[in-house]
RNA sequence: CGGGGAGUGGCUCAGUUUGGCUUAGAGCGCUUGGUUUGGGACCAAGAGGUCGUGGGUUCAAGUCCCACCUCCCCGACCA
């Protein structure tokens, strides 16, 4: 892509109102821009960005043996009766009518639908198990919406659900799902805490959540230096480890990730049976697994940035490379950015060429603000020597390189994920 | 919902205390021309504003009064 053809509208100040760092830079950096509180838009960069996560967690769940699908965002008001959470979920629900009269409501998560789903077209053992999981837009009327994408009311979650015929499965699907999501934090790469957790209106009895340590996280993690013990705050009583006795440390955290042993909460409400070998009714035993893919994208910035800007982690990055033409009315510089750029375009390489007019300082500053991890500086001093830069963002790192050897380069750096 | 703050061009803000030299300003950004080009350049000329909304007071309101709306921060909720 040409940057002065894409629509990468990035500032040099953030709005008053941003307070969390991921925040500021997301805007700054022209990702999202906000409509209303709690609501956003994606620019291209953002949904580049999303889409890469999206298809890290899609390799991973489909690897953990799960299927994706799409369920809808309009739901009956009806089904959540069945389960009682059109009471327990009342204040968090976008409810509405529609001409008919019909009593609906945007889905602020899946497991009524799915449970219905299921039900209706699971009913032998023979069937089981299923994952089953999708990638979608919730919507929760959130009493304090706050910290950009981290908290907001129209978010991307992906939401898997899995269906076994005893409790041994469900640990086994459980399992699975758990290092799926250990798998997919880490391709992002953040640092993560895994905690057990309190089930809350999603009932059941086993559960953990994936907390993500950073400044503008709103969940308070008790972690243990000594033996890594990890809970989350409950009371705000004083704690020791419970296994070695040591005082425990408090560490702000995003909940990246919930997984949950459902249990036959839905199945039960819903009547989702099948038949086992004998011929006997039996339940459904559900789990379900969380992971807030929009607020991931926050997460991961709250850990990789400095003060010039957002560091994508490799894998993150909506391009692998930026080619930066320091001097854009040189035309020996410029044509060398053009060479670069189609000869990695073709070796399948994701590259964003500078070509807009204007001073190396701008080009600098915007490339630091938008992290691209791979940067080749192309300037017309070090090109009279036949060297070309090529910049490390996270590094700050600058190697000389012979010009004629940039591509095979930087090609090399692509293949080591470095 | 309770407590605290704030709404003035795309972004950051000044002006509001004490109404009138403000035909509403500045910086950044944007447009045009020129000079520049290794860390957010310079000169010149421009475009862009219902001062959150409605009502009121007054000869006169961005500025005073009333009501409402929106946004942010601190608490309950959650991926």
């Amino acid at each position: 892509m040409f940057w002065s053809k894409a629509f990468i509208p990035t500032l040099k100040e953030a709005p008053q109102d941003a307070e969390a760092i991921s925040h500021k830079l997301l805007f700054r950096a022209g990702m999202i821009r906000m409509l209303t509180s709690g609501v956003y838009i994606y620019l291209p960069l953002g949904l580049m960005v999303l889409d890469r996560i999206e298809s890290i967690i899609r390799e991973e769940m489909n690897a953990a043996g799960a299927q994706e699908l799409l369920l809808s965002c309009i739901q009956p008001l009806e089904l959540w009766k069945k389960t009682g959470r059109d009471e327990q979920l009342a204040d968090i629900m976008i409810r509405f009518e529609d001409r008919r009269g019909r009593n609906l409501c945007l889905g602020p998560t899946h497991e009524e639908v799915i449970t219905e789903l299921v039900k209706n077209h699971v009913n032998s053992y023979r069937q089981l198990p299923v994952v089953l999981y999708q990638i979608q837009t919730k919507f929760r009327d959130e009493i304090r919406p706050r910290f950009g994408l981290i908290r907001a009311c129209e978010f991307v979650m992906k939401d898997a659900y899995s269906f076994d015929r005893d409790q041994k499965g469900l640990e086994k699907n459980y399992e699975a799902m758990f290092t799926a999501y250990k798998n997919i934090f880490m391709r992002c790469g953040i640092k993560f805490l895994i905690t057990e957790a309190d089930s809350g209106v999603m009932g059941g009895s086993v559960s953990h959540e994936f907390m993500v340590p950073a400044q503008s996280g709103e969940d308070i993690v008790l972690f243990c230096k000594k033996c890594n013990f990890v809970k989350t705050l409950t009371e705000d009583k004083q704690e020791n480890c419970p296994r070695c006795n040591t005082a425990l440390e408090k560490k702000q955290t995003i909940e990246v990730g919930h997984v949950f042993q459902l249990g036959t909460k839905y199945s039960k409400a819903l009547g989702a049976n099948f038949l086992d070998e004998k011929g006997q009714q039996q339940t459904i035993i559900m789990g379900c697994y969380g992971i807030g893919v929009s607020r991931l994208i926050s997460a991961i910035i709250e850990q990789n940035n400095d003060e010039d800007g957002i560091i994508w982690p490799r894998e993150i990055s909506p391009f692998d490379v930026l080619v930066l033409p320091v001097q854009s009315s040189n035309k020996e510089v410029m044509d060398l950015a053009k060479k670069y750029y189609s000869e990695l375009v073709k070796k399948g390489a994701k590259v964003l060429l500078d070509d807009r007019e204007g001073t190396a300082g701008v080009k600098f500053k915007d490339a630091d603000l938008i992290g691209i991890p791979l940067r080749i500086n192309i300037g017309e001093k070090n090109l009279q020597n036949g060297k070309v830069e090529i910049s490390l963002r996270r590094e700050k790192k600058i190697n000389l390189v012979d010009k004629n050897k940039v591509v095979s380069e930087i090609m090399n750096l692509l293949k080591k994920g470095a």
